[in-house]
DNA sequence: CGATACACCTGTGTGC
DNA sequence: TGCACACAGGTGTATC
């Protein structure tokens, strides 16, 4: 479900719940998700404070002053919802009025504060781990992600190095984590289709400037669609609930049949599947 | 090493 | 209304 725009959207909707806050009580409603949780969950978050809510990829890690950092990855489904968040009289507390659990609220974190934050998975293909801060980034999980997208270090030359002699089709290696971290199957077809460019292209057989423009354009649909606050397609909502809206600026995702957004083009969105993932292109602009 | 298939799990939409 | 089936925002693991 919610690829790097979507999960930033979650992580800056939680700060004002979380940091700065102590867990009250994390309340671990079910022995794992993809992976069990680790020993002693509830125990080891009882009374940390959150210092800082950070994101890496697709995981958000909130950094806790018992010098654990917890790693939540939200896989297909998953969510975190807010409550306790309305209307504030004094900024930074919040009241305590909560809904039951939902179906799929998996872990609830008590905040000192008064919200509640819980972590809502339907599929569990999500994951919460617990590891010394100072070893975070040695997590299996984290160890081997490539570059932000967005960050300092992406650009067209890492492209280039890193998809040379490819012989895979580009869709698949952009999917790829160990290539650029945070992109999932909607920007992936987004932005290969602003780029021009077809996903079924081998990756070595891309040139060097298209690559350059096709970094270009990986920012800036990431950094639109977090401005737009993530895309809301069928669970995602970000965690005051609100709904995202950049999936009205989709322009070929989940649009098979619909006329290409090009204008002038007279084509239509294409679907094929390729590694079992949909993919969405226009077969005129897209080469 | 790289490319591919499969696994995990629930919910929703579609066609009969 | 029931039922079978396809499909869904991810990614680790097994297999060539």
């Amino acid at each position: 479900m919610p690829e790097l725009p979507e999960v930033e959207t979650v992580r800056r909707g939680l700060q004002p719940a979380m940091e700065g806050s102590r867990i009250l009580r994390a309340e671990v409603r079910r022995e794992g998700l993809r992976w069990p949780f680790p020993p002693g969950l509830g125990q080891r978050l009882k009374g940390a404070r959150v210092e800082r809510l950070r994101r890496r990829s697709k995981y958000i890690l909130a950094d806790l002053s018992t010098n654990e950092t917890m790693l939540l990855h939200l896989g297909m489904s998953g969510r975190i919802t807010l409550s306790g968040l309305e209307a504030p009289h004094v900024p930074g507390q919040f009241h305590h009025q909560h809904p039951a659990p939902e179906k799929h609220d998996h872990v609830i974190f008590h905040m000192e504060n008064g919200a509640r934050v819980a972590f809502n998975d339907a599929r569990r293909f999500g994951a919460l781990d617990l590891i010394a801060t100072d070893r975070a980034d040695a997590h299996p999980l984290l160890a081997a992600l490539g570059p932000e997208p967005l960050g300092n270090t992406f650009n067209g030359a890492h492209l280039v190095a890193r998809l040379k002699g490819r012989k895979g089709p580009v869709k698949a290696l952009l999917l790829d984590q160990r290539i650029v971290a945070g992109l999932g199957n909607i920007y992936v077809c987004e932005a290969l289709f602003r780029a021009g460019i077809h996903p079924a292209r081998a990756g070595g057989r891309i040139s060097a400037a298209r690559l350059e423009r096709l970094a270009a354009i990986i920012r800036e649909v990431l950094q639109e669609a977090i401005t737009a606050g993530g895309s809301s397609l069928r669970d995602y909502r970000q965690a005051d609930g609100e709904l995202g809206y950049f999936q009205h600026s989709f322009r070929v995702y989940d649009r098979a049949g619909l006329p290409c957004p090009t204008p002038g083009c007279a084509d239509h969105i294409s679907r094929i599947v390729q590694g079992g993932r949909s993919s969405f292109f226009c077969a005129t602009c897209q080469k």
